[in-house]
RNA sequence: GUGAUUGUAGCUCAGCUGGUUAGAGCGCCAGAUUGUGGCUCUGGAGGCCGAGGGUUCGAAUCCCUUCAAUCACCCCA
């Protein structure tokens, strides 16, 4: 006998879950659609080429690879080390995101879709990382991005659109935005233009660790003194009052172009964003944000849950150049992501989530007089052409047994058609929520039954 | 890849410095109730104490190894 097992950082989902993942899924869908991006889905599989070397040297040792099928001994012979090995009997690999895969997709099918072309994506991605809170090595992503377009309405809109989605979840959230050139300018005004992505994954712990400690491991990379003093004063910015940020940012980078840019984004989209501010989720302007994805090249973004410990709820920001790694340059996107796995289990642990999340069995036919078999098979069949979801009890067992099972499943109402009522042309309906039973005639049973569930 | 913690019934956990036959609550099954759920009462089933080895007269308990889960770091949603 196999002990049964799931693979490491993968999950079943018992039906209530499902319910609710599909609440949350149909509640970010029908935002998508509303803000008109078109949905594409691409393959769980993509060629090990496509992926490996866009996520970083860390995110290449991530990436689940498919063993080629056929004889691959004679191929393993040939390979050096482990490295070489892996790259000769792995031709394919299980996506790692849904951007990267997006991308491919545009190059291919450049032709034919319509730019600015605005696409959502809602399908799992795998990461061979090791699973903790909040983290799977299956999970579902939830993408909505822009590509073809330099305009920052397209931020703004992204933006709006992260307040829809957590204002229809009744999740409080906080929007914090920034500008990649911020961080360019601050490493150039450094000395280096090279130490920005040391000086960016530093700053990017600032939320989980002190300043100090965000220092002492800049002073271990070998950054000078005038270079902390300036990235010390850099971190304090975001303390301050958020009028002034904009000004003061531009003065401590002694107006550096790359800064300027910055601030004629950022307070561009700012300023549109005044005119709908949103009750569940403010945005604020944060010079530590960093992100790790290299691609990012403008405005970038992140959600964090304002009531629960948590990681980020879903980030994104603008890249100027992400389908010139496919032979296609000059096409330039801004994208957002929903970490759907960490909202529910935000929603779970807030209990945000809505009483009711789909149809369940609103119905249950006892099995009850043999004879009947036949008419209350009918019956059922008639109540669900008027949208009734109805189940007939199975089995002939007990009706302590079948009451039982419809209170388990939170079947609200139950029917009894047994020779007693039948010989009146009447039918027994009781309500669980209640516990009242009455008596309905038969031709009026859909009537009654649609009257019942109103009832709360 | 690094580190920490935890593995006892379907679930949540007790089980003292090693000492008879390993317990509780919840859940499950049956009955009280052969046409009526929830509440109550009565009874019952269910355990190679994660696995392997060691110490000991004796191990759920101590030691070693291993596996798994959880959490943190790295990185990320």
């Amino acid at each position: 006998m196999i002990k049964p097992a799931l693979p490491k950082g993968t999950r079943d989902f018992a039906p209530d879950a499902v319910r609710k993942r599909q609440y949350l899924f149909q509640t970010i869908r029908t935002c998508f659609e509303l803000f008109g991006f078109e949905p594409i889905e691409t393959p769980a599989m993509e060629n090990l080429s496509t992926l490996l070397g866009k996520y970083g040297e860390e995110g290449d040792k991530l990436i689940f690879r498919i063993l080629n099928n056929g004889n691959i001994l004679p191929l393993a012979q040939q390979a050096k080390d482990n490295r070489e090995l892996a790259n000769l009997l792995c031709e394919k690999a299980l996506r790692y995101d849904l951007t990267i895969p997006f991308a491919r997709y545009v190059v291919m099918n450049q032709h034919q879709v319509v730019f600015p072309f605005r696409r959502y994506q809602i399908q799992p991605v795998w990461r061979a990382d090791r699973p903790q809170k909040g983290r799977y090595r299956e999970f579902f992503q939830c993408d909505a991005d822009i590509v073809g377009s330099h305009s920052l309405l397209n931020e703004v809109e992204l933006i709006r659109l992260y307040q829809l989605v957590f204002s229809r979840l009744s999740l409080r959230v906080s929007i914090r935005i920034n500008h990649r050139k911020f961080l360019q300018a601050l490493a150039e005004c450094c000395g280096n233009p090279s130490w920005m992505p040391v000086i960016t994954t530093a700053l990017d712990k600032l939320d989980k660790t002190s300043m100090q400690q965000v220092e002492a491991e800049l002073q271990e990379k070998g950054l000078p003194e005038h270079a902390l003093h300036l990235i010390r004063e850099y971190m304090d910015l975001s303390t301050q009052p958020a009028d002034n940020r904009l000004q003061s940012v531009l003065e401590l980078l002694k107006h550096h172009p790359a800064a300027a840019e910055a601030v004629k984004d950022v307070s561009f989209v700012i300023e549109q964003l005044k005119n709908t501010p949103s009750a569940w989720a403010s945005v604020d302007v944060d010079f530590t944000l960093a992100r790790g994805l290299d691609y990012y090249t403008g405005l970038i973004l992140e959600v964090k849950s304002l009531e629960a410990e948590m990681g980020s709820l879903g980030g994104g920001g603008r890249y100027d150049n992400l389908t010139g790694l496919f032979g296609l340059p000059g096409v330039p996107g801004v994208g957002i992501s929903f970490g759907v796995e960490r909202i529910y289990d935000v929603m779970e642990s807030l209990q945000r989530f809505p009483a009711s999340t789909g149809m369940a069995t609103q119905v249950l036919w006892l099995r009850m007089d043999d004879a009947l078999l036949t008419q209350v098979l009918q019956y059922a069949m008639e109540l669900r052409q008027e949208g009734i979801a109805t189940e007939v009890y199975p089995d002939a067992v007990k009706m302590d047994k079948q009451l039982k099972y419809a209170d388990k499943k939170g079947i609200p109402l139950v029917l009894m058609l047994g020779s007693r009522e039948y010989a009146r042309q009447m039918v027994a309906m009781k309500d669980l929520r209640s516990g009242v039973q009455t008596e309905v005639p038969l031709d009026r049973l859909k009537e009654t039954i649609q009257l019942q569930l109103a009832v709360r």
